[in-house]
RNA sequence: GGGCCUGUAGCUCAGUAGGAUAGAGCGACGGCCUCCUAAGCCGUAGGUCGCCGGUUCGAGUCCGGCCAGGCCCGCCA
């Protein structure tokens, strides 16, 4: 099977390129040729406006040198008319023919249909997540998790090598009070509460309590001898080992396996942000002011120098993410893409510049902005915040709402869009949710191949089945959007977009139901049912491709 | 004060490098199961694309200025 863009594409360049010959014109400087699906029926399956830019340089009008182009086009079996409609777009009707390929293509690659090779085997790494581990994921983590890992899926579809990273703050200031909070409510819990008071800005949560409680378990009351500050360092690893490992199954529950766990303390230990230091320094991008090192990001378009070493000696957070974003581009990734909450949007700037400094264009670090979520149940907002440690956590979604839901609702919108997250509505199995609405097709196609069976009416090689038999306009329009899937795969993957296959995905389902809904498979004349048959095989095989890649399930039965 | 994101139907949102008569879902209204799952389908109504100006053959889309909402602006992490 061809790709239909590139054949037409080349139809149209040959026939400028005669056309240019011909009538003694010129071929413009830098002309591409750009098409587009209309959206209107009667505009045909492809357009092109390349007569409306070429206008200008041929001295014509628009629709003139439409007129042109199309009486020079050569033939094609697989465009059935050329039409110039409107201010000068020339339209492609595709034949029948080519519908019919379209089905064998499917049907021949199956879980192959869709791929493509725009990346080119070259090096994507996607970090996500990378929630610190001072307390459990909750549901804003929840989007970024399941933006990033449906990301890497599409990269790797379109032909990436990807590889899915979190980072772990496990140093720093915040670890060291998640130590406190814990050996706090340790000391409480015993009964010894003046021994270590409770941080101002501790952890409130009661996953502090259930950590102490362990670690009584584990150990007793062996820590009342020592001095709190010696014994800090054990309440701190303890704690972050166990909320790590929370997160670790959450994530794993939620369908995302990353291959690099990333600690931020090895960066220290393995002498990589002295190393990032010197590097800069010795390229003059490093200053000393005011007893602290500085980072010229102004250079690169920043609003202000930031600082890399504290007058007091240590790095900042700052320091820790260009050492780290080194060692990224070092492990040869050509591509980094960073997904963080909205709210650090401001870093974005100065991580830009800190990539230009290490030599690399600002676009080979992508950072997709996670905006927020809110959670909307019974109609109202359901009042979240942090700090005051009231937030719903992505294992109890999870639990309440369902992974498939889940998935479905954090991706059904671009992620720099606030998303309001209806619980009512995911939970619902109803014609409302959208998510049932897609599975509900797969359910459908399940129960036609079952009935099928129960009937004795077996599946025929395709070769020899009469596929021009599909002309009604549900059984063309289902063809057409499963040929849509290749090209949205790519748009998604330019794009870094996965809300753009949520889309697809239920456009393809409702056009199934449409089809479903008007005709019926089984039971008709043999040589009908055998093509109708054939094609729902085809809308089955891009269904679940959809629904793997963004690890919705596809069930059988509902 | 500066910056980023958002503003499209009653609600929630799409809208391809600037293209043709503005797109879905929900909600509202009206139809469709003797039949492979009605968790479905079909139809109707609903819009000065926040406002004003500019760029051009053409602007929801690009530029400038306003307005509204959210977020950020630390030798915190």
């Amino acid at each position: 099977m061809i790709d239909m863009e590139s054949h037409i594409k080349d139809l149209l360049s040959d026939a400028i390129n005669s056309a240019v010959r011909n009538k003694d014109l010129v071929f413009p400087e830098g002309l591409e040729i750009i098409l587009e699906r209309p959206r209107r029926e009667g505009q045909g399956d492809y357009a092109t406006n390349v007569a409306m830019l070429i206008a200008r340089h041929w001295g014509m009008k628009p629709r003139d040198a439409a007129e042109i182009i199309k009486a020079h086009l050569g033939q094609s079996e697989y465009v059935e008319k050329v039409e110039v409609a409107g201010p000068g777009f020339i339209n492609f009707f595709l034949s029948d023919e080519w519908l019919t390929g379209v089905i064998k293509d499917i049907l021949a690659k199956g879980p192959d249909y869709g791929k493509s090779d725009i990346g080119r085997g070259k090096k994507a790494q996607v970090e996500f997540v990378s929630a610190n581990p001072t307390g459990p994921l909750h549901i804003g983590h929840g989007r970024g998790a399941a933006v990033g890992d449906a990301t890497a899926s599409i990269l790797s579809f379109a032909g990436w090598y990807v590889e899915r990273e979190y980072y772990i703050n496990d140093v720093g200031l915040q670890t060291k009070i998640l130590g406190r909070s814990v050996q706090s409510r340790y000391f409480e819990l015993l009964g010894k509460p003046e021994h270590a008071p409770f941080p101002e800005d501790g952890y409130k949560g009661d996953y502090i309590y259930k950590i102490a409680e362990e670690i009584i378990a584990e150990e007793g009351d062996k820590f009342f001898s020592l001095p709190t500050e010696e014994t800090l360092d054990y309440f701190r690893d303890y704690a972050l080992e166990v909320i790590l490992n929370e997160i670790k199954k959450d994530l794993e529950d939620f369908r995302v396996n990353f291959d690099v766990w990333f600690s931020e303390k090895s960066l220290h230990e393995r002498g990589l942000i002295d190393e990032m230091v010197d590097f800069l320094t010795r390229r003059g991008l490093a200053y000393e002011k005011d007893g602290a090192l500085w980072y010229k990001s102004t250079l690169f378009g920043d609003e202000k120098d930031r600082v890399l070493i504290k007058s007091n000696g240590e790095p900042t957070y700052f320091a820790s993410d260009v050492a780290y974003h080194k060692d990224k581009f070092d492990r040869g990734f050509d591509l980094v893409i960073d997904v963080w909450g909205a709210d650090h949007h401001g870093y974005v700037p100065r991580m830009k510049a800190a990539v230009q400094a290490l030599g690399k264009s600002p676009d080979a670090l992508q950072i997709l902005l996670i905006q927020f979520v809110s959670l909307i149940k019974g109609g109202k907002l359901v009042p979240m915040s942090t700090r005051a440690g009231q937030f719903v956590t992505l294992r109890e979604m999870m639990d309440e709402v369902g992974v498939d839901a889940m998935r479905y609702f954090f991706l059904m919108r671009k992620c720099d869009s606030h998303l309001d997250f209806d619980i009512d509505l995911a939970k619902s199995a109803s014609t409302d949710n959208p998510v049932y609405y897609v599975q509900y097709a797969s359910a459908r196609i399940h129960s036609i191949f079952k009935e099928a069976a129960s009937r004795g009416v077996a599946v025929v090689d395709p070769e020899k089945v009469e596929l021009s038999m599909l002309s009604t306009e549900e059984e063309k329009a289902l063809i057409k959007c499963l040929a849509r899937f290749p090209e949205e795969i790519k748009k998604a993957a330019n794009d870094l977009a996965p809300h753009i296959l949520i889309y697809y995905v239920y456009d393809l389902a409702k056009a199934f139901h449409s089809f479903y809904n008007a005709h019926r498979v089984l039971g008709e004349e043999n040589s009908l049912t055998n093509a109708r048959l054939t094609l729902v095989r085809a809308v089955k095989v891009v269904l679940l491709n959809i629904l793997h890649l963004l690890k919705i399930n596809a069930p059988e039965v509902m």
